[in-house]
DNA sequence: ACAAAAGTGTTGGATTTACACCCATGA
DNA sequence: TCATGGGTGTAAATCCAACACTTTTGT
């Protein structure tokens, strides 16, 4: 058969989902929403829906962002690093078992969104709640969700490995790239931004090498000027991101 | 509407291409394949092929790999590091402009493959002739094809763009993993693999430091016990991959 | 003997780490 | 005054680039 006899592909149907994460109070977080109708029905999912006809799948991601978050990525179709007070939003990977739905054949582009600390997420779709879970909660050993009371078992389809792999290419792209400050309000101090570090990583930095390292860092950082003590002790300069997306020399994650 | 009515979704077609690189004459290169039909008739294009009904995304990139050169992959379904004389095939990223594909609305899910050198490419499938290219002739700043008497001009579809994320794809990932060893055969002396990161990387890398740095990390290489004189000049000592799959620590890209 | 490629030794400079120490604020 | 986080200085350890030099083959 032709591979492009037009009556000769299987139809499938495409979604995006959204590994969307934050630090909260030291602990990296990701959306997820409670599913209201079947399969699943009941458990939490990472949010998402399917690509509508005309549209592109980035541009598709950044609606379902809006949509679950009010997030505003700066221009979804400009490469990855989005600056400022916006989200960064990037694909991640593409999730095609044949029986990852049970109802039908669906193929779900996953992609990546690094936001700084934001109010209660606003629900919407299909989902009848939505919330900030730490990631360590989601994804522990067993499928996770257990432990606060929660019995509402791992995350639905494959969205646990989806997260995992979400979670994976975060830790490691904030080695090597400016991605860290997404994390961010638009100025922050070197200590805000070492605490993304210690949150997302899961170690913990000293605060001497990382200020040296971080601010002699060409593009990694500006100053913007100002002064805060919202950590308490000295006032601490507030920076906002350089234009520099790749770090060299890169962030050294300490092994083991 | 519910976004999971089944009647309220529109249909894709999705598909696999693949990038397929190799190192041949101290060049980095690509396979591809002339299109026997329109669009794009008579242009060179990526290989690649429909996603069946049934089929996963990594198997069905695997399959056409075998169609397409005879490659196996070692295990499709594995994580992506594959080791011993096969190809290395890992998926790259998904491709779903509206517009891309002027018949119709096809989602294509680009694999990336990293081979050895082979003998002649087989045509298959649709194409009537297959090639490997270097990957500059490919990528010209007009879009390449230019050069050697070939009038095809650039890349069907969005091909060149895929292409261009492949190859960046791999030149990074052969910074911080062992992956240059899939573009070697299954014994291979420390100058053929420096061989290959300049050809990759575009860069002329010193032999001694470079000797030094490869045997001295760990897991990198394990030797195979003989030699061989296949260069000229002294005799070298054979080696096999190792195990490890991240370098620690990474080859250095020498800067500009 | 010579060319060519494989390896080893050495050295100066850069980078990293560990930690002593001082600074500026709120309570 | 003390606790707290911010920031600088410095010395030892480590890593890396550059290159002199030796080894082992083919011609």
């Amino acid at each position: 058969m032709s591979p492009y006899d037009p009556s000769a592909f299987p139809p499938f149907a495409v979604t995006v989902d959204l590994v969307v994460l934050t630090v909260r109070r030291d602990a990296l977080c990701a959306l997820v929403v409670r599913r209201g109708e079947p399969p699943f029905q009941g458990r939490w999912a990472l949010p998402g829906g399917f690509v509508r006809g005309d549209e592109d799948l980035g541009a598709a991601a950044a609606r379902e962002l809006v949509e679950e978050t009010g997030l505003c990525v700066h221009d979804p179709a400009a490469p990855p690093p989005a600056l400022g007070n916006g989200a960064h939003l990037e694909q991640l990977a593409t999730y095609g078992d044949p029986d990852r739905d049970p109802r039908m054949r669906v193929v779900s582009v996953a992609h990546l969104a690094l936001a700084p600390d934001l109010p209660a997420p606003r629900a919407g779709g299909d989902a009848n709640s939505a919330r900030w879970a730490p990631v360590e909660d989601l994804l522990g050993q067993d499928g996770g969700a257990e432990g606060e009371g929660d019995q509402s078992g791992p995350l639905a389809f494959d969205h646990a490995r989806i997260l995992a792999d979400g979670v994976e290419r975060a830790r490691s792209k904030i080695e090597y790239s400016s991605l860290a400050t997404a994390f961010c309000p638009p100025e922050f101090t070197v200590g805000e931004l070492r605490r993304v570090y210690e949150a997302v990583w899961g170690v913990a930095l000293d605060p001497r090498n990382f200020h040296r390292k971080v601010t002699g860092t060409p593009g990694f950082l500006v100053p913007a000027g100002g002064t805060t003590t919202r950590q308490g002790g000295r006032p601490a300069q507030l920076f906002r991101a350089g234009g520099a997306t790749l770090l060299n020399p890169p962030m050294l994650r300490p092994e083991i």
